[in-house]
DNA sequence: GCTTGACCTTCCCATGATGGGAAGGCCCAA
DNA sequence: TTGGGCCTTCCCATCATGGGAAGGTCAAGC
């Protein structure tokens, strides 16, 4: 079947189909006369593979590997539990991160009262860098104080 | 002060300096006769703003629209608010698709004993969409079955 | 003064995964 | 035969960041 066909089938789009191939994460498929690529049910069936591996945020180059323990009869299910572990982890670090911002930005946005005045919390927040920046020093941050004693060292 | 100096203090690469300046985010600063950037406080300043919006997330586009309404004394804070809130919604969104990876991703590891056999729920879940995809169909992912039936369409 | 090493400048390239689009070829049905 | 839809390759863009090369500057030590 053509590409535009396999894409449909698998959901990876015809464009990451070829990239695939070009970064040798799949095999090239056979070529018709024509110089389409024509692919098969099996071939379908490992980008279906790489499609659910991706959904589940796995990067291209671990997502190589698992292609390889897949087709590897003689495998080890610890090593591939390994790998999605070690994922897991990633992805925990990257929740944990995310939590910080969140929680910052609402405490930042809780206390600003949005009532059209000036005054902002969150400017402030983000200007200084104390919990509840007290002094509303963002008058000064213009390009006003240009000294002269440029080569100050801390 | 030099653009090392700046880069210290504000905790933002003079790479990513430069980079900021050249996209207009923020102002081109004085010369010297050397050729050198030169900042002052204020820049320094300006800088820390931009970094601390991105700890905590804020693509650059909307830090510009930040930047601005910072150095707006007539600024509304109920459109600071708002885009704070807009950004929260996204980091949810995020967070949700994270956390649906993770939830995937732990059922899958779970149910794999890690035992050195090659039997894998994880790369059955990966192959075949079920939730506990039963069959172990594992064998028949090479590349024999090259049907010759190729213009199948669904 | 001269050397040395740290710093600065610009310019190009790479990442990771994806999309857009142009220019040209192929295929099938009317 | 023609038209429209699909395919091919190739180049460029994203987003934020880093690496590195080639060359200029500066400050300190001798």
């Amino acid at each position: 079947m053509n590409i535009g066909q396999a894409a449909t089938r698998s959901g990876v789009s015809a464009k990451m189909i070829r990239y695939y191939e070009a970064i040798g994460l799949i095999p090239a498929p056979a070529r018709r006369d024509s110089n389409y690529r024509d692919y098969d049910v099996s071939d379908v069936h490992r980008l279906s593979f790489v499609r659910r591996a991706r959904d589940l945020g796995f990067p291209l180059e671990r997502i190589r590997i698992l292609l390889a323990l897949w087709g590897d009869d003689g495998r080890s299910n610890t090593e591939v539990k390994a790998i999605a572990l070690a994922h897991v982890t990633e992805l925990e670090a990257q929740r944990a991160s995310l939590d910080e911002m969140l929680r910052v930005l609402r405490r930042l946005a809780d206390s600003c009262e949005g009532d059209g005045r000036s005054d902002c919390p969150i400017i402030d927040g983000l200007e200084g860098l104390g919990p509840q920046a007290s002094g509303k020093g963002s008058g000064d941050k213009g390009s006003g104080e240009k000294g002269s004693d440029e080569a100050c060292r801390a």
